[in-house]
DNA sequence: CATGAATGAGAGTTCATTCAT
DNA sequence: GATGAATGAACTCTCATTCAT
């Protein structure tokens, strides 16, 4: 069954916000200043865990991050620029960490290979869950800046390589929509995993489930009409 | 695989709020003051999926629902209880939708079923999808009441009629997880197909993915030990 | 010693309020309203007493009244004149109460009187303590109304009649002053020691301390140089 | 005549009010943030002074002392805390000054002390009249930190030490007592005196008034029962 | 006359951002 | 560069008072 309306969101727009993303004022290439940027990032990931985005105020990060203000802004020209900067780490860091794995487990049954995803993908949201909270849900302006240095290689393209060994399994030949749709997917599971757990599951059947409907996302035969009939 | 570790949340705090619901301050009973309730409801819904709850004022609110701050106060006790509200009106709307779906296919096969689930889950959703940011994510503080009128069917109810009849078919004997598992992981998906669509995918496209993932969830028979490691 | 300086009060009006006392707006003839003015009061009373001017509300009183807030306009045109004729009604019953007790002890000695008189201003006092507080120290913009009904008998004048009977003992041959400084000297002590109680001091020590005070200013020997030197 | 019933105030709130004192929130430690909470207060005192606590409002507060409502909240945590302040500093007035006159008159008869007494309790009460309302009547909420650094001398003490040298006089030998009872009493005549003059007596009689009266109570030979009854 | 829903000015308080030092 | 005191617009919430019913 397919979705006869085209279902576009018309009106999901933050009114206030200004789309572009916001760099970091002055990159820094002394060793001093990017000490002090990475404190200060790191102050705003706890405050913002904490207290979410609206009511992490600048002033308590700059405070944990054992400078002043006005030294906050040197960097980072206003509050949202702060969020902009932990979603391209976050989304570093998870590219990283997931590639590895993937990469690692090349030759491995499939199976493992998304268990393992769902596993790497736990490991990096289940710390700082509400960080996740705002990082994708309350402020999701952040789009990977396709200017700066290309990653040496993607999420997608690290799963792309591995539904490549495993091409003869897959219910689909699309493998560009596969890749993409396991890692929305998988996303999607983990954040609501670690975010809304439901009250009677626990954290490793959920895990478990993930991997579960990712896998049958990918391997089960699309049609079989002797089972279904 | 799955998780040692009980990989447990420790420091998300969730809004520095408390927990529970709040309650409407006076329930409406003439049919003036529930035009006047549904007015400021469907004005909040506006106003906060246009700007977050942080964002979106009570006095905006008031105005879009043409009225005064103080007759939104008069019915509603602070802030967050039009959220607490808004997430009951949710809760029922979706209750109510899905269970008729799942009630009058009951005969179908199990695909055809799942499909319709998500079909409903996205209609529901599209639709003022950053309220259901707000609803889901910045505010996940609503527990439906447990003391009033109980509901005729829950949605988890219908569906586990559902896995009843076709339980040959499923990989697990737990239906109770089993479905418990399958509504999670639909709003998870649904949402992010809402809230986050990625770039390359279209509504479409992804309505069918999230629909095989669950039904591979359900019917994939689980690997046996042996053939894993 | 006499103070040279005059001394005189000359920031201290309350500039937000309008001097001239609120009568009641309609003089309630019918007992039906008379009634509703008493509940009024008595509610006025009680919630004043536990929230102060400022935050008891009009809305609360009619409500602990049992009528409506459009009701309570009937009889007071505003907040203040609810203040004020709790002022009257006060001040006549402690008219009405220390009148008959000064003149029941007509015969007996002053020391028996005063001590009376004490207690008989504590005892209207120490219940609605708060009230006490906003009647005299908050709002004390009562000016008992020359224009009505006069009394038969003020404090003052009973207390000057039994003055009168022992004004062979006192101190000074000035009794309308006397009687002036007694009264409002004992109403002040009275209070403080109602709403400040020290923290060492029992009521009891208080009552017995206030009492001897005011016998030392009516009877002590204005200058005893003997003793003095 | 001794009161029976122990009169203990049973629905008095204060204020719905907790008692914990505000402190400061920022030690001013530079001279400029010195100045500013000096005009800060200063402005406090004056509209206190003059609408009242509750209609005294923050704005009107720093706008009165040349600074904006968020310089205000750097220095005082919140409104009461302004109060707090200035209940303090009053305080510290009123012992420096009354300690340091009877100190002084160490050696003089005791009439001659509680004349001084009084007579600086009025000079320090005249003025800011209503603020002296505010600071005793409507938010009698302060206590002096027994904590941090302890006075070289209470009042209380340097009226004890004139008592001592005046014991053989006095008509009570509990001189704790009578210590407390004078500054008690003292402070109410004196506040009524200022806050609420009667209309018929000056300022100069009622000083003295107040002066004989305590006098009266120290010196007055307690009449013995048998006389009484 | 009685009602009580509706009003809306105004309160206390917060916090992103600036800029004189 | 670094600082952090100062700013003030904007927010949530209250409550005396009115007036259509």
């Amino acid at each position: 069954m397919t979705l006869a309306t085209p279902l576009d969101a018309h009106n999901s727009h933050p009114v206030d916000t200004e789309r572009r993303p916001h760099p970091p004022r002055k990159t820094p290439r002394q060793t001093r200043s990017k000490h002090l940027v990475e404190a200060i990032l790191e102050a705003a990931a706890r405050v913002f865990d904490q207290h979410g985005f609206e009511r992490g105020t600048t002033n308590r990060i700059a405070e944990l991050a054992g400078v002043s203000v006005g030294s906050l802004y040197q960097y980072f020209p206003n509050k949202k620029a702060l969020v902009t900067a932990l979603h391209a780490r976050h989304m570093q860091e998870v590219g990283q960490l997931i590639g590895q794995d993937l990469r690692d487990g090349a030759t491995q049954p499939l199976a493992a290979s998304i268990d393992h995803l769902v596993f790497s993908l736990l490991q990096i949201h289940h710390q700082n869950a509400r960080l996740q909270r705002v990082l994708h849900m309350e402020m999701p302006f952040y789009r990977p800046d396709p200017v700066g240095e290309p990653l040496a290689s993607t999420p997608a393209q690290d799963l792309m390589a591995v539904l490549q060994a495993h091409r003869a399994e897959l219910a689909t030949p699309d493998l560009d929509q596969a890749a993409a749709m396991v890692l929305h997917m998988g996303e999607a599971l983990v954040h609501a995993a670690v975010l809304n757990p439901p009250p009677g599951l626990g954290l490793p059947a959920l895990a478990e489930g993930i991997s579960q409907a990712l896998q049958g996302y990918l391997l089960r035969p699309r049609v079989d009409a002797g089972a279904r009939g």
